[in-house]
Order: C-alpha cells, then sequence, then structure tokens
DNA sequence: TGGTAGCTTGATAATGGTTACTATTATCGG
DNA sequence: CCGATAATAGTAACCATTATCAAGCTACCA
C-alpha cells in the first residue's frame, strides 16, 4: 500500500482554502498557487484536490455549472449558489434538518438512503440590486 | 424571434423519455433514438435535450458524477442515487417539504432564495444484497 | 399544389474540464 | 548520505458537451 508524503504545493492549497470564504475552482486555486510556486502545474492541484477530499480534509461542490468547486471547511453545513453571478455561499441551516429530511426520504423506499446533498439556488445579496 | 418547428428527432425523444422509469443519460438515450433514426446525431439529442428543457418539458439531473442524465417527468420531485451502481430512482416526497426547507434555509440569509435541488445518496435495493 | 423563409438536421470540428502518462525531483526512514 | 518510492511539471489524452455549416424539412401563404 502507498503512504502519503509531504508536499509543499499541497500544504499550500490546504492553507489557501482554509483561509478563503470563497469556493473557487480548480483554475483559481491554480492561479493563486502560482504567486508562490509559479511552477506548479493544473494537473498537480486536481490532483491534490481530489486527494484531499478522498482524506476528508476538503468537501468537493458539483453544482452542475461548470466547474467543481472546493471548500475547505469539511464539516457538513449547506450552499447557496446565485444564478446570476453563480457565487456560492454558505448557509446556516441546523444540521438535524438535513437527518429530517432523510428519513422523509427514507419512508417507502426499498433501498437504503445514507446522505443527501443539496443546493439552493436564488439571488445573493449584491444580484438583488 | 424564433419559432419552434416540429420535428420527428425530438418526438422520439420525447416520446422514449415519456415511457421510461430510467433517467438516461445523453448518449444512451441517442443509442435508443438510434434504433429508429438510425442516421440521427448525437449533436441533434443534446439540442433537443436542452430545448425541452428550456420548454420545462423534461428536467436535466446534473449529479456531479459523469453525465448529465434526464428525467421525462416534468413535474418537481426527489431523486436517489445508488452509490453504487450509479442508477437514478424517484423518490416520493411531499412537494410541501421543498417549501419548507427553502423557507428554512432563507433565514439569516441576506440574498433571496427560489428553490433548492436535492439528491438522495445510498445503496439500492438490488445493491444491498 | 408550389415556393420560400428560416428552423432543424447530420457530420464533424472545437471546447472546457479533468485525468493519465512519464521522466525527473523531493521526501523520509534506515 | 542512500535507496525506495511518492510527488511533481509538463504535456498529451479523454470525455461530455457545444458550435459550425451545408443540406434537408416544415409551416405557411399565394
Amino acid at each position: 500500500m502507498s503512504t502519503t508524503k509531504f508536499s509543499r504545493q499541497r500544504e499550500s492549497i490546504k492553507e489557501y482554502l482554509r483561509n478563503t470564504k470563497e469556493h473557487p475552482t480548480a483554475d483559481t486555486i491554480y492561479m493563486k498557487i502560482r504567486e508562490k510556486y509559479p511552477n506548479i502545474s493544473l494537473g498537480t492541484v486536481y490532483r491534490n484536490l481530489n486527494l484531499l477530499v478522498e482524506h476528508g480534509e476538503i468537501i468537493k461542490l458539483s453544482t452542475g455549472n461548470g466547474s467543481d468547486r472546493f471548500d475547505g471547511n469539511a464539516a457538513p453545513h449547506y450552499h447557496f449558489i446565485c444564478t446570476e453571478c453563480s457565487a456560492v455561499e454558505d448557509l446556516e441551516i441546523p444540521e438535524e434538518v438535513f437527518d429530517q429530511l432523510n428519513e422523509l426520504a427514507g419512508k417507502g423506499f426499498s433501498g437504503k438512503i445514507e446522505g443527501s446533498s443539496t443546493f439552493f439556488y436564488g439571488k445573493c445579496k449584491n444580484c438583488l440590486s
């Protein structure tokens, strides 16, 4: 089996994601990390993002429109996507709401529901004006 | 402005989607329609699927894993995705749950929430055994 | 009917996001 | 410091989807 070795590139990606409220795409992350490591490769960014997702250190958001986005906050929480500017924001919703939802969904269903993923859509504060 | 003209290819796609409980990908639809129209082009399938989505006659499901899927049932309802075999199934959840969820999400949020999209994950009946 | 404006098609090229490949470089336990 | 092997940069390949365009259909009206 394979162990995971340290890499400064991966550390840099983790640090950037931990310190931003935005939900950047792989390409945005690539641009950012290049400021510090000018020859980092886009493939390296993707490889490390997937590694971090597998390790449960970050979350991948597949919004369906365009590129995936990444969230350095791995704790379960919910997201809003602006239909006008595509910005992604965190939402404050009590966690038990989703347990209830999952339970509700399981009624009359013959398989086993283990989780769910929700995106909320609308207009963000900026785009409302 | 542009009017929409009849096309037998589009009718065939609509008919197929109306009569299946599966949630096929564009490619699966392409394969199916080819049985009747052997020289239909994949581009034609995509173009018509997008048209039908715009007209609100079908629904596009961007699951995040692989290709988008399409649903001939345009009425709002929820979906379950098997994490093992990727099958997509319909779920029976009362519609007002949507509204409650969206309202809940809007509390303490400075933008305007207009809708949401949820996917439930787990193991389907077949994959449980 | 026949003509015609312009929507639709099939074929294929192009695009965009992501992953795979490979020679070289970095990490780390001994 | 060595050696094994994971990680990297650079680049090609991949896949789903969209764009392009000449030729074919549809709808509508004379």
